[in-house]
RNA sequence: GGCGGUGUAGCUCAGAUGGUUAGAGCAUGCGGCUCAUAUCCGCAGUGUCCGGGGUUCAAUUCCCUGCACCGCCA
């Protein structure tokens, strides 16, 4: 098996501000890079922003800044995502870095060398008041005028550099037949492959009626457009165009994770301009879903974007994490709404795993003191939970290989159910009151302490923080969970016999209404 | 307009190479326990499995068709 993982989120635009979409996103790039290294894997997490192009100059503009000096600003909004959200990133990427600059104007330079990359002249709908370009179908919707400002628009050209993605059809299309895990999910695979086998038009890669940007070698007047400078931070990211043990470590990317509306652009520029570079291409990409808000559209202009701060705020990143991967399938689209965010964090982590941990907690505090007895002979319901952890285990590992959260989730939730409904069943407090049953009430709360343990690492990918302080009231001493590795923590009996445990741990406090 | 997908309990969804009582969670009702963050556990449901036609001894599951919704492309 492959003993390294590479995952990157998007760069995200430095204009916007951080909304519920950028933390899914980085939230679940972030429980796959935390999994992958409790399964021994050397991992790395990238994630970072873009920040060239018409929107930043333009703001920039209006505070009386340079594009340089606004984007110093404003990057804080996303690089306090990472602690507001118990991110586990390994780098931070700004296009604007000068490495980017080398790394992106080297693979320029590869295409143009081996003629995949020509001068030629773009033709598009402008807008000159707003100074963009704008598509048929939007100006379509916007009834043929500017979508922004809504005044008319204008045929216009300049020279351009493109790339020869037509020539590259075929080799896409081998590329994903060869590599059925390339595009997840699988609807969205047969979506790109349609695109492609359709046909491709080369590609605009420059543009001179911009000026913030990467400037296209060699050629003054010309500065790299979009895709061609964001796609390329995911290896320079790993040191490239050097040969860095990071890049050589870790290239090709496992998975690039996105929202479903820029999967093309990673499933269909990105493998081709590499290809064209002599650069291994990714080896796969998730498109995830959508937020809608308590049923509508996520808007400025309805006002209900979620922020991510104000979330974590209110309800701890953990609670905030465990929703957004607990609630849809992952993949398809999902509603955000605060009150099914409190039932789910109430109902499933505080009520079914915390409290199994603080019943059990405290029975053996006052049954034995709070020292973990050594378990005694095993009894048929202690073989079917100890079962049911073998089980949970083997679930949420197919589940995280095949990138469904939900059903990791579910998973774990199942096994706190059966913990509880075995607590329910040897009835504990009723062995307690006959001293003939002390061996096997010592071993009913070893059992139920070690599915808590169980759960509390299966967890910590999703909820960093609780599952932490779950750890440290069941292995007092120990190293921390983020650091466990799921095949030897994950075996059933690892919770040591006479560890003095506390009697009583409040990970997840009900949230009130 | 082209291609693809979906339509199953009040809600969100799972499911069967076609075959006896179609499932889970949530919500609802009832009951039990008392260790615990008034938590946990058990029981009970209810369904023209989108409409129509066909194949078959038998279809919700396969085929055709209609409708609705969604996605990608144009």
């Amino acid at each position: 098996m492959k003993d390294t993982f590479y995952i990157t989120t998007p760069i995200y635009y430095v204009n916007d501000v951080p909304h519920i979409g950028h933390a899914y996103t980085t939230i679940a790039c972030d429980v796959l890079a935390r999994w992958h290294r409790m399964k021994g894997k050397r991992v790395y997490f990238l994630t970072g922003t873009d920040e060239h192009g018409e929107k930043v100059q333009k703001s920039a503009t209006q505070k009386g800044l340079s594009p340089r000096q606004l984007a110093d600003q404003v990057v804080t909004n996303f690089q306090g995502l990472s602690p507001a959200l118990t991110i586990s990133n390994t780098g931070f990427i700004r296009t604007t870095e000068p490495r980017h600059y080398a790394s992106v104007q080297d693979l320029f330079r590869r295409s143009l060398a081996n003629g995949d990359i020509y001068l030629g002249e773009y033709e598009g709908w402008y807008c000159v008041p707003d100074e963009a370009y704008w598509t048929e179908r939007q100006l379509a919707d916007a009834g043929g005028n500017c979508p922004t400002c809504g005044r008319p628009v204008e045929k216009r050209k300049e020279p351009s550099y493109f790339f020869r993605l037509s020539r590259y059809q075929d080799r896409l299309l081998r590329y994903y037949g060869e590599n059925p895990g390339f595009i997840r999910p699988e609807e969205r695979r047969n979506e790109v492959v349609a695109f492609v086998a359709g046909g491709l038009n080369d590609l605009s890669v420059s543009r001179t009626s911009l000026s913030w940007g990467i400037p296209v070698p060699d050629a003054p007047g010309h500065v790299i457009y979009v895709w061609y400078d964001a796609l390329t931070n995911y290896i320079t990211g790993l040191g490239y165009p050097q040969r860095t043990p990071e890049f050589t470590t870790f290239w090709p990317a496992d998975i690039h994770m996105v929202g479903k509306d820029i999967l093309r652009f990673h499933a269909v520029y990105w493998p081709a301009f590499l290809m064209s570079a002599g650069v291994a291409p990714p080896l796969g990409v998730f498109a995830h879903g959508w937020w809608t808000v308590e049923g509508q559209k996520m808007s400025k202009s309805l006002g209900n974007v979620v922020d991510p701060y104000d979330m974590v705020q209110r309800y701890g990143a953990d609670a905030f994490r465990y929703f957004l991967l607990r609630e849809v399938s992952f993949g398809l689209d999902g509603d955000f709404s605060e009150r099914e965010l409190v039932r789910r964090a109430n109902s499933e982590l505080a009520d079914k795993l915390g409290n199994l941990l603080n019943r059990s907690l405290g029975m053996l505090g006052r049954y034995f003191g709070g020292a973990v007895p050594s378990p005694g002979a095993q009894e048929t319901p202690d073989a079917a939970l100890r079962d049911s952890g073998r089980e949970a285990a083997d679930a949420v590992d197919a589940a995280m290989e095949e990138v469904a959260f939900h059903k990791a989730l579910s998973a774990v939730i199942e096994l706190v159910t059966k913990a509880n409904e075995y607590v329910q069943a040897t009835e504990p407090w009723a062995l307690a009151k006959d001293p003939a049953n002390r061996g096997r009430l010592g071993t009913v709360l070893y059992n139920a302490l070690e599915a808590a343990r169980l759960s509390a690492l299966l967890m910590s990918p999703f909820t960093p923080t609780a599952s932490q302080r779950m750890w440290e009231a069941l292995v007092p001493g120990g190293a921390p969970v983020e650091g466990a590795r799921v095949d030897a923590a994950g075996a059933w009996g690892g919770l040591a016999a006479g560890a003095a445990l506390p009697k009583s741990c409040i990970v997840f406090p009900k949230i009130e209404t």
